[in-house]
DNA sequence: TATTGTTATACTCTATAACTATA
DNA sequence: TATAGTTATAGAGTATAACAATA
């Protein structure tokens, strides 16, 4: 259970009101794409069709390569990665999206697109590509 | 370390981008606020002046009493706020915020606010009050 | 030596279950 | 019997440190 009800007179920070929408977010999609948890959705999310070592899928995510080796251990487990020896470099590993990985991305991906249809068409069209622009913007630093 | 060099070209979603705020928004905190930790706050923001019960304190922040408590204890540990019995009823505790905590919570609550002063800069007032808007109706459902 | 990945360990942020004391 | 709070335990999501194998 997350707050809900917010008082309607209070302004509340950008924080608060960010992990208001991530917990609506999580709920939509334990629902409607629960193969796959959101912090494994994070992880996976960067490997493209080539596949990326396990140092390099942690540069892209911001985790340490150790923290990333566990949830490839985990995602491997489930069947959305495999894990490959690298031929040309016998220390490294190429991690590769499976079919099951890409159908449980694709899952999550319909339905945070869902969502954001559900937010434009509240807030309006415009009003909402200003917000996500302007996050975009934030976001980016 | 979070990701930070996202692709010019690349398309986010929203819960991407708003871990990318949020990883901002803690370094800043830990950097010019760091009496007290991001969970912390998101406790001890919803303390009246009269204090509430830790029953009441966890409705609020949409938690389990037990793990408001723990919270709770931590935050009196660090001299936060102060528990008190309740004379109505004894089984009940009453939290209330320190002057330690009231300057632990406004010195964040100033670095929030710089915050979005700088992100209201860059990308224009106008654009930032609609962004805040937006989120502000989305959060709310 | 530097780099890739693993193992071991630990910390934070919660949750659930079982309990105690009071109402 | 229901409610306020505590204790015990556990799981998710990371991190750091130390290591082994390979480059």
């Amino acid at each position: 259970m997350a707050v809900n009800n917010l008082p309607e007179d209070l302004e509340p920070h950008v924080p608060l009101l960010m992990g208001l929408v991530f917990a609506r977010l999580r709920d939509r999609l334990a629902q409607d794409a629960p193969a796959l948890r959101p912090s494994q959705l994070r992880v996976m999310e960067w490997l493209p069709a080539e596949g990326l070592t396990i140092t390099e899928l942690a540069e892209r995510t911001g985790m340490t390569t150790q923290g990333c080796g566990q949830f490839v251990r985990q995602l491997a487990g489930l069947g959305m990665v495999e894990v490959c020896p690298e031929p040309q470099d016998r220390r490294a590993k190429r991690v590769t999206v499976t079919d099951r990985g890409r159908d449980g991305l694709a899952r999550a991906q319909r339905v945070l697109a869902a969502c954001e249809r559900e937010w434009a068409e509240s807030v309006g069209d415009e009003r909402y590509r200003v917000f996500r622009e302007v996050l975009d913007q934030v976001a980016r630093g």
